[in-house]
DNA sequence: TTTGTTAGTGTTTGCGCAAACATGATTGGT
DNA sequence: ACCAATCATGTTTGCGCAAACACTAACAAA
């Protein structure tokens, strides 16, 4: 990472007896002097070997390593940031973890991060606000962190759209964010097309949509996509159905749909309203695919047990997350920002949720 | 928290123009000397407000903080942590963040530590072995964390029980970790024991049981539970059907089950192959609840939208979480590790999945 | 030989903060 | 008016590490 190609840094130095255990003690830290001591070297040579530098000739750097793993030493990265003004960490702002794609998400980031031995800061914001937000980077300036990866899914309640504080490391995931920021999301618009086009090609005259929330932005676009999709094959554009996400609101919006004659399709703007639909549309009698053909987003693992299975929009969120921390070390790396939205593909999965429209 | 009941401490400095942006910025580290100067004061004085210190003159208080807004100071956390020995963070372990259970239980973790203004570092195990977690704990202390929070739901592959490094302040989330530590952990068993009374005083001979995964330890306690209370009720103990948590395996679960002659109760150890037993009901004409009761475990936010809407055990994660962060930052306040099991309680919730036998 | 040159190692210094101690200014009791 | 106690503030120090620089030995080139 930041230093030359020699031996590569002993970060995984072999645990001794309880040599974890001793790292989280806090009493005796063993310094870098102790080892230095131990070793009779200078402390400076045990900071070479800890930090992999190539100009420490083979049995020196042994001896060192042997004192280092007698006394269980750790390098201490409080003392380590201080000098060098970097934590190795990444700090996660988000305002919601309990949304699949978010957890997805998060979970590349940890695993794709520690690879390349970054640790996650985590910090929650409760208010989506600009106060939220610039609180929670405020935070993310004394935890030193190197970059910030912001899960940005909603609107902000106070400003139109998300401002960053200027030159500082950032990947916006699934946001409006703007040009000047790094962003990288699902391709929802491809994703939203897809669905509506697969419905569209079936022979629906239309296609009805079941959105989620307005505060956010990926229902935003799936929903400007379903509409110019439409528009586009010169269909009529029935009203939108609101939901929140969840399978309850969804099935709020099939029973109203279920009454609404000339309904024969419905593309669901997550699979968890699509369940709710499709309850709702087994209560009024109205079978899926014979009388409705449905469609949903995010292919949950569950979509294919549903009843029945699901046709849905497959979105790779841990490709999502790995994309954000390639993109984030590569800012740390180069140490600049680099401005550009990477959108993650879709995939549509045909399953039994969707056919053909009765013939009149 | 650390200091006397005096002023509070100046955490919330409010934000300059920037001031995020700039404690971001690695180059002008606006430090304490900086601000000192400004406020015609010394450093220390500077340090005593920004931790709210009971003894600064209110006048000389309110210079230093003017001083620190012009300068949109913050204090360096690396710093603090060098002097102090402390990052005021939390190190959460964790083997895999998809399950809701654990998301669910992090969200709360994370929501509850900012509040005591600790952040959390998240470290992923991914090897489920001892050397992994002795690993994680090794980076843990490298970074300086106050404390952890290990979220092991699975048994390691290469030990019988969990070793974790002796007097590290730690809570274990659903595991068998044993009495030497503090373990928090949805009250498995009893939650169990609800779902198989419930079916049994609905009159049926006796219930089937799908259950987890054998590596997962509230798999384990959910069977040993269903097991005991059949026995207690002197009831046969039909064979166990084992799945992976995922519907799909419930599916296949719920093929064979269809199948068994004399199945008129099934409890699933978890919602998601419910889902899945359900479809498979469905497909072999078994109709729930006339032909078979079902009982869930987890009550995920869908459960209710599931064809039957589904009878489940509701698991309580949030509480999961928050009561790992007070109990850890109880350990940090009065500076020693109490072991201890924590339950967290269950409920069960009465929908539409199960009903009394037909009568023969 | 002298003079680089390089490779390996040691020494000094300071990052930003806060504990420990020192100091000076005020107050109150007698 | 004196001393002691109290309060508000300043000074010194060192946490553990690594950058910058200094030094030495060994050896090559002139």
């Amino acid at each position: 990472m930041e230093h030359e190609p020699g031996q590569p840094p002993v970060h995984d130095l072999p645990a001794t007896q309880g040599g974890a255990a001793a790292a989280l003690r806090r009493k005796p830290q063993v310094s870098m002097a102790d080892v230095a001591k131990l070793a009779g070297v200078s402390s400076q040579t045990v900071s070479r070997v800890s930090n992999g530098s190539p100009d420490v000739i083979e049995s020196t750097r042994r001896q060192v390593i042997a004192a280092m793993n007698e006394l269980g030493y750790r390098p201490n990265s409080a003392a380590r940031a201080l000098k060098r003004g970097s934590f190795r960490t990444i700090g996660v702002i988000t305002f919601s973890l309990s949304s699949l794609g978010n957890m997805r998400t998060l979970e590349a980031i940890a695993l794709n991060a520690a690879r390349q031995d970054f640790a996650i800061t985590l910090i929650p914001v409760t208010a989506p606000t600009q106060a939220g937000i610039q609180g929670a980077f405020s935070r993310m300036g004394e935890l030193a962190v190197d970059a910030v990866i912001a899960i940005m899914e909603v609107h902000l309640l106070d400003a139109a759209t998300v401002t960053l504080p200027p030159g500082v490391k950032v990947v916006v995931v699934d946001s409006d964010a703007g040009e000047q920021y790094s962003v990288v999301d699902t391709d929802q618009a491809d994703g939203a097309r897809k669905a509506v086009s697969h419905l569209l090609k079936l022979g629906h005259e239309t296609v009805w949509h079941v959105a989620g929330p307005e505060e956010s932005f990926a229902a935003e676009r799936r929903a400007a996509a379903w509409r110019s999709t439409l528009t586009a094959a010169g269909k009529p554009v029935p009203p939108v159905l609101r939901g929140d996400w969840s399978a309850d609101s969804g099935y709020a919006a099939g029973l109203r749909l279920a009454d609404e004659t000339g309904c024969t399709a419905v593309f669901a703007a997550n699979d968890h309203m699509a369940l709710g639909l499709l309850r709702a549309f087994r209560e009024k009698g109205k079978s899926v695919p014979e009388d409705i053909s449905l469609v949903g987003f995010d292919d949950v693992p569950e979509a294919s047990s549903y009843a029945p299975p699901l046709t849905t929009v497959h979105q790779n969120f841990a490709d999502v997350g790995n994309r954000c921390v390639d993109n984030v070390l590569q800012q740390i790396r180069t140490n600049r920002t680099e401005p550009g939205v990477t959108l993650v593909p879709t995939e549509l999965v045909i399953r039994a949720s969707t056919a053909a429209p009765k013939a009149k």
